[in-house]
DNA sequence: ACAAATTTCCGCCATG
DNA sequence: CTCATGGCGGAAATTT
């Protein structure tokens, strides 16, 4: 590898855009990107073209709308890499002939191609996942397996990568897979730098119960209140009180208060409840469970609770949201 | 659905 | 003098 080489790289990266996909799971990709570009003072740079299914412009799921710079029916320059988020509408778009076609050749042709969560249906429609190993959403597992029955899925993993083929968990998973590539192309220490360069802005954004390992192990300082964020993650389930977790922290619950604020830009126990709340409206999207079990695998006291915390953040009930947003299940491939 | 009880949160201030 | 800490009181939020 010249020198040359190393110092100067293009890479050409293709986002996929379909209508209902997730915007996180492209934002996050774009800004790590993007940062390389303006940290390597434009010696390094990924060229990223957003690819729609359809033409026109694309909504996100969240009504954010993109035009994409290519679709599917353009010609497109070679891509290095092809990325596919998740999102409600993968369902949908994984459905569609002409699509599964165009992903099945460009990751043929490039180096590799990456899912963001549920974006993995995508890839087993196209038939790029039998017999690699895949990983997505716990709670998409079993749609997952039993969809592609060939593909062998490694729940738990934030991460996995079988050799072209790289899917991820989470949402915010996203930033760490982007960092995964960035060390692949340009080294460690520009991984590094990005993902510090980024925590400041993803740590003050967030503020949610999503957490990339990656991320935080990077907390350079290390500081108590993100032992006790990790703490309240592990034990979502135990009843859990600002003196107790002051206790463990070893300060006050003035200081830890205070400090937890600061530093997350939400207070300790407003952190915990958004954390279950996050967590029971994952299940009321991907299960049938019932609400009293929702409520207990989610560490609220019961469904009383749990519909109260629904209605006061998401001025919705929980049955309504289940009715709302509960996933269409998958038809086998 | 309402009131009472509990818990969290934050400004203010003294302390080191 | 600045900065981080933690006690206190009461408003606000939340549970019972």
């Amino acid at each position: 590898v010249s020198l040359c080489e190393t110092l100067m790289k293009h890479v050409t990266v293709a986002m996929v855009v379909f209508p209902g996909f997730q915007l996180l799971d492209i934002a996050g990709p774009k800004d790590a990107f993007a940062a390389v570009c303006s940290l390597s003072h434009a010696a390094c740079e990924y060229e990223m073209l957003t690819v729609g299914t359809t033409r026109g412009s694309v909504l996100s799921s969240s009504g954010l709308g993109v035009v994409p710079d290519r679709t599917i029916f353009d010609p497109c320059p070679q891509f290095d890499t092809v990325i596919v988020p998740g999102g409600l509408g993968i369902y949908d778009a994984s459905g569609d002939g002409t699509f599964n076609r165009w992903l099945a050749a460009r990751s043929r042709a490039g180096r590799r191609t990456a899912a963001i969560s549920n974006g993995v249906f995508a890839l087993g429609a196209a038939g790029l996942i039998d017999g690699r190993k895949v990983t997505t959403h716990w709670l998409d597992v079993a749609r997952l397996a039993a969809a592609f029955p060939a593909a062998r899925i490694e729940p738990d993993n934030i991460y996995t990568k079988d050799r072209e083929i790289y899917t991820t968990a989470g949402a915010t998973a996203s930033v760490d897979l982007s960092l995964a590539m960035i060390e692949e192309d340009f080294g460690a220490a520009m991984a590094l730098d990005v993902a510090k360069h980024l925590l400041v802005h993803l740590r003050r954004a967030a503020g949610q119960s999503q957490f990339s390992p990656l991320l935080t192990s990077l907390a350079d300082t290390h500081s108590p209140v993100l032992a006790i964020q990790q703490y309240m993650l592990e034990n979502l389930l135990d009843k859990h009180r600002l003196a107790s977790l002051a206790k463990r922290a070893c300060m006050s619950e003035r200081s830890l208060s205070r400090v937890f604020t600061t530093e997350c830009g939400i207070s300790p126990m407003r952190f915990l409840a958004q954390a279950r709340l996050d967590m029971a409206r994952r299940y009321l999207e991907n299960t049938d469970l019932p609400l009293k079990y929702v409520a207990r695998r989610c560490g609220f006291d019961g469904s009383e609770s749990l519909r109260r915390a629904f209605r006061r953040r998401l001025d919705i009930v929980p049955i309504d949201y289940r009715h709302r947003f509960r996933s269409p299940p998958v038809n086998a491939a």
